[in-house]
DNA sequence: ATCGTATCCGGAACGATTCCGGATAAAATA
DNA sequence: TATTTTATCCGGAATCGTTCCGGATACGAT
């Protein structure tokens, strides 16, 4: 995850107010120990900076941001769609029962080159994601 | 993707039963060339065999067939959802412009055990996709 | 042929996200 | 500082793939 101050340049560079509402969203994103939080936690942590913000405002900024190459979203189906600081590739370890999302750095950053080579498919973004239970729920139920 | 007879096979074993419905979805998931089918697409082309099946029969089916390990959803949010046959480990190339999906062998399998050593965290699913742009949509446009 | 039960159908319900249009406030300009 | 421009805001309606419901149906065991 960027910085604030990092974050802050990209939005001026990018042309995006600096509204109270866009900067207590970044705030809570920037917030260590909260990786991934979903839109509705974004709304309810911003809230209390920002009393007045709407949840349609969180999402209109998200997909703002993420625009601007400040964050990533996640999405899954049924379930709340997550935000991602880490724009390296790295693989994502999902935990199915707490939610909780872990980075988890690729050794050996899979060929691309080779991928397009072979197939002539062109790669623009990826999803690598393990799915299981992370070590804590392991332990606690098994 | 399994054949036909052995995707009996796994019904009977689960104790499901054979109905014209559900033998209809097998054909369309079967059918060469139509790979990734999503659900409105296999309502459609089960329709032609079986006309009175409904579209919650298709998705109460898919579920089904993916609790015997048949087959894997790919959920999408926003978009729909698509069927994958193939239930090997391997990355799915996932074309942004016409939205074809291209199954691609992971040519060394990441070490899983590793993960779980360095992490704690219990592998049990996997999803790697690469978006882009496939060979034809990139030859036709740029 | 009978029966038990999984499965079916159609439509209502769901829920995260997007869309809308009038109101607001950031920030450029004078 | 006052004015102007325009991105952004809010709240609620709309979206849409999927799930849920309850009564009807048909598979397949006996």
């Amino acid at each position: 995850m960027l910085s604030r101050e990092a974050i802050i340049q990209k939005l001026k560079e990018n042309g995006l107010k600096l509204t109270s509402q866009r900067l207590a969203i970044v705030d809570v994103l920037i917030k260590k120990g909260h990786l991934h939080p979903g839109a509705g936690f974004i709304y309810k942590e911003a809230k209390k900076k920002c009393p007045s913000i709407s949840l349609s405002s969180v999402y209109a900024n998200l997909n703002e941001l993420t625009r601007s190459g400040i964050i990533k979203l996640l999405e899954f189906d049924g379930k709340e769609n997550r935000c991602e600081g880490n724009l390296e590739e790295h693989i994502n370890l999902i935990c199915e029962h707490c939610g909780k999302i872990t980075d988890f750095e690729v050794p050996v950053t899979l060929n691309q080159k080779e991928i397009t080579r072979k197939t002539g498919f062109l790669i623009t973004n990826n999803r690598l994601e393990y799915y299981g239970y992370c070590g804590e729920c392991t332990k606690s139920k098994g």
